[in-house]
DNA sequence: TTCCACAAATCAAACGATTGAACGAGCACG
DNA sequence: CGTGCTCGTTCAATCGTTTGATTTGTGGAA
């Protein structure tokens, strides 16, 4: 592969020569720039971003950590990032936590040894992890969260406003005579996301009429299957639930149908909402009520916060940025089966 | 951030001895290196990735290039590959070509510039493309082609069989009755995999049989509606079709639901089979038989494909891995709804 | 003619890690 | 006591690019 020195020589200039004309250096004769942009299309060269990062301390190259692919969630979250990395000409490097503390940790060790030059990390919803995220905050590194955040650790954020989500679910449901529900969402999640749903539910619902159901699955395949039994066990038992706010859309459609399968009509008997709007929820039957995230622009967002940080070396206050959620109703939620009391 | 100097003026020695110690390298004493492994410790030092790949002409990073992460089919991919990247203490950067030729190329440019030692790809299905992909061949950077491949450009390639697994889905609706198909796929993409699988269905139904529906969409955002409209359009007119193999699980769902809303009960009336087997292709009603690829597997057998070239420097023959895909018979097909002729 | 200003290009020292060659100390052997 | 050997460490060059300092060359003013 062509180097800058083999420019050099064919265009008779000295090395720094060749780099300055390509950056478009003022120093640089217009004259002496076009032969050297003309000798470096004759050998195909291609600037080493290696060396040249190691000489500006700079990659270009930034790195996300999120929990795994599984979701179309975070495929859309993704597109968004790459679509504003590459507009601005840096580069993602990709791990997966698998929802897993150490896992997570020591791929941002990792990512720091390739320098990138900053980070988005959509935190595992565990514990005891704080102290990790503090010490990265004492590096020149920049982080954004994303999706959800470490309480504890005041960082640039951006996620969905899922306060005023929940909320908008929650109205959206009363209004339609419902009085007492069931909010369901993933118990190994004991995200930021998760709980302020639950708060904002609990604005329009007084806590005796919610009923709030953490499922467990620890083997992803059989998420499905887990949800589905799950729903089913609890569901049925009380019998003035008339509505059931699934905490993604996963779960939604899994209630959906456990509950269809138990020989409940929706929303006739039950009203069914889920949480994100990805493409499964409307390819139930009845389509699914949701909240639709702005998961491109989540990702765009954290991306340009991010890239705008390490541009300027700022170190102002965090930046956080909550986007609002749109309510869209489908067929699965209606009137209210029972009259309100 | 903390240089071997730095480690190398807390330990009292020279920084090639560093650089040796960290290293394990025999040459350095147990004493030395332990004394060197508490001083790194000490400052938290961490190798720089760029200024070791500058030198070693080597960036330890693959690139990817999907064209994006649009389905959970690609989702499955990258886990396979990330994990297997991570287990070599390799890193990735993946970009999305959004299937488009150009992208594609400026991509794979950008990644070369960044120095990546190998590349995995899933080519955008368009014609004109093989001149450039040669171009990359005649490079010292090995790539890997996943999921569907060049016909004009012998290089590796891991994908699923999918003649073998068309032919399956063919084998499984003509044993139990049905004599008249619809194949119907996404007709942007043009992609080998389509075409084999549409090989595979030939092989047990004559061409007469099988009618082959390419359906069109420019906008990712409105593919679902499309789809449900192409199949209202499209399967009513034969009514001595008993029988459609969609794509993949997204078309598969979306004629499911186009047909019963036309009032045809599935399967008793139609039978309907998906491709990929995705998550949603459980959650239907009924739920969808399909062929489950080993997503994960294609991804890892492609990255330790890619792994090995880069380390044997082979250029030994492309290898061809074709994985077996299975039949997951769900309760979307069922017997011919017409006696077979 | 001498000197200065200025533009254009080159020099040379980084950036941080790696590695073949060189070095010095200690030891055994003849 | 000199020679040759091993072992452990250091020297110094290198990867390809960038950039502040320096040189070279031209023209104009005094």
């Amino acid at each position: 592969m062509a180097t800058i020195k083999d420019v050099a020589k064919l265009a008779g200039v000295d090395a720094s020569t060749v780099s300055l004309a390509l950056n478009a250096n003022p120093r640089i004769s217009a004259a002496t720039r076009l032969r050297v942009e003309e000798a470096a299309r004759q050998l195909n060269y291609q600037k080493n971003y290696l060396a040249r990062g190691l000489r500006a301390r700079q990659s270009a190259t930034i790195g996300v950590v999120i929990s795994g692919w599984s979701s179309a969630f975070w495929g859309e979250i993704m597109t968004g990032i790459e679509n504003t990395v590459r507009s601005r000409d840096y580069h993602m490097m990709v791990t997966f936590s698998g929802g897993d503390v150490q896992a997570e940790h020591k791929h941002i060790e990792a990512l720091l040894g390739k320098q990138v030059d900053g980070l988005i990390i959509a935190p595992v919803p565990q514990p005891p992890h704080a102290r990790a995220y503090q010490m990265l905050q004492a590096r020149p590194v920049p982080f954004v969260f994303i999706d959800r955040y470490v309480p504890e650790v005041p960082a640039d954020l951006v996620c969905t406003d899922n306060v005023e989500a929940g909320r908008r679910v929650a109205e959206h449901l009363w209004t339609l005579g419902h009085r007492q529900a069931v909010y369901c969402h993933n118990a190994s999640e004991r995200a930021t996301s998760t709980e302020e749903r639950f708060e904002g539910i609990l604005q329009v619902f007084a806590p005796e009429r919610v009923t709030r159901v953490g499922l467990t699955s620890e083997d992803r395949a059989h998420l499905w299957d887990q949800f589905y039994a799950g729903m089913q066990a609890v569901v049925p038992f009380s019998s003035d639930v008339t509505a059931v706010i699934a905490g993604n859309d996963m779960i939604g459609v899994a209630t959906l149908r456990a509950l269809q399968d138990c020989g409940l009509r929706i929303p006739d008997d039950v009203s069914v909402t889920g949480f994100d709007d990805l493409d499964i929820a409307r390819m139930t039957n009845p389509p699914l009520t949701t909240v639709a995230q702005a998961k491109e622009e989540i990702g765009a967002t954290a991306t340009r916060l991010l890239l705008d940080r390490i541009a300027s070396r700022g170190t102002d206050a965090p930046c956080q940025v909550r986007l609002s959620a749109s309510l869209i109703v489908r067929r699965s939620t209606g009137a209210a089966a029972q009259a309100p009391l």
